[in-house]
DNA sequence: AATTCATTTATTGTCGACAATTAGTGGTTT
DNA sequence: AAACCACTAATTGTCGACAATAAATGAATT
């Protein structure tokens, strides 16, 4: 068994560097939300052949950031508060569950691991009032530990495979940093301390709490714009 | 505006008719679970080039029912039983929350639309004491009218889009026509009384169950068998 | 002037061939 | 005999070109 790769990581091919280029510029905005894709443009650009740049196309489609219609092309995905909602009303139900499967499953190692990543979170935060940090990546950081902990395979595929791009281009493009920062990381240990004492039943309804909190907290917003 | 398409529904090209070959194929066992898939063979069993067959290869990963590592191939995934109770702990989360969705966004001619088929169902089942039909066709039917109720497009791609083909790959594979038909039944029309009731809390409470019962009377008879 | 239709242009879908990587084979060494 | 290595064969990834379809342009008609 000839090992062209020590550290036995899959493989990386030119169609995975450019999804992985494609998935940041969308999701950053670079690639703006709406527009048409030209596949001859982008070929171009990344220096590669239409073949290659339709395999990344692919894979964005499976995360649900472009669109592709047959004999018309591929649209980036429009970013709507309706469908903002939507992604949050799925969340609610995939992360609930997701919590409850953690609390179930979760080793104690692990518990342990994301009781100190929050207290590393708090302390960041409290060093540098870093409620944009800890917004951003530590919110993402938690979700996604309690999803892994789930120990769920398909669970995991969907959250972190596809729908957690698209969390994160909402987030770029509708520039969220709400003032729910500080409550946010109080329902976070909340969680934790459910799975710690294997409650399924409470982490659930937590976390649904948590997600359901987030997603009103935009609905107000939108409400009060009008 | 010129329309080739009268009908106005989306073009199909070789590879979707490909893709939905083979999605059968898969399903219903022709090509066997686990097995690897040869590109150059499939080209040449259905007399297209590899470019195109890679093109319905990835559909069917989108729908988890290949999985592909680069440089080594695709494989058909494989059917096991905690396979199986995974995507049962999904379906309890997302169709519960679908059905919570449905009673809220339904209009009130999908609710009578669903109140016929049920009776409907009802009839074919007592004339033909139909089990087997009722259970696979009907029960489907049933599910998929619930999660177009929901009338969130999220949950109707994960659901509809992508783990239906594999709940029913693993109900072809495994052959399953549990007993529980006709309690399955009336299941089902308390839920489409919560619907139409507009109570969404119930709505979801009750479908979970139902789901869960499913899972359980799995997990029961694996057990019993050991 | 607006609409319709035919023509042209551009884009997508499909093809076959080559390059890169992996799997399989046989020989060599300990 | 088992493990290692070089070599061959097969498979996958990538490429450029052609065919089929959709969009854009412009001329003709009402």
């Amino acid at each position: 068994m000839a090992l062209d790769n020590p550290t036995s990581q899959a493989a990386v091919t030119t169609a995975d560097k450019v999804f992985e280029q494609m998935l940041h510029d969308i999701v950053e905005g670079n690639i703006q939300a709406g527009s048409k894709i030209s596949e001859p443009e982008l070929a171009k650009k990344f220096q590669i052949s239409r073949s290659t740049l339709r395999e990344a196309l692919n894979r964005l489609e499976k995360c649900h950031l472009i669109e592709r219609k047959a004999n018309v092309g591929s649209r980036v995905v429009e970013c709507s508060i309706s469908g903002l909602l939507e992604i949050y009303i799925v969340r609610e139900a995939l992360e609930g569950m997701a919590c409850r499967q953690a609390a179930q499953n979760m080793t104690d190692i692990e518990i342990s691991e994301m009781r100190a990543m929050l207290k590393q979170h708090a302390t960041a935060k409290a060093l540098r009032d870093g409620i944009a940090y800890y917004q951003e990546e530590g919110d993402l950081d938690f979700h996604y530990k309690v999803i892994l902990g789930s120990h769920n395979q398909q669970l995991i595929n969907i959250l972190c495979g596809q729908l957690y791009h698209l969390v994160r281009m909402y987030r770029c493009q509708f520039g969220m940093n709400s003032p729910r920062a500080t409550k946010a990381f109080d329902e976070h240990s909340r969680i934790i301390e459910a799975i710690a004492d294997r409650d399924g039943e409470l982490a659930e309804m937590l976390m649904r709490r948590h997600i359901a909190a987030s997603r009103k907290n935009i609905e107000n917003k939108i409400a009060q714009q009008q």
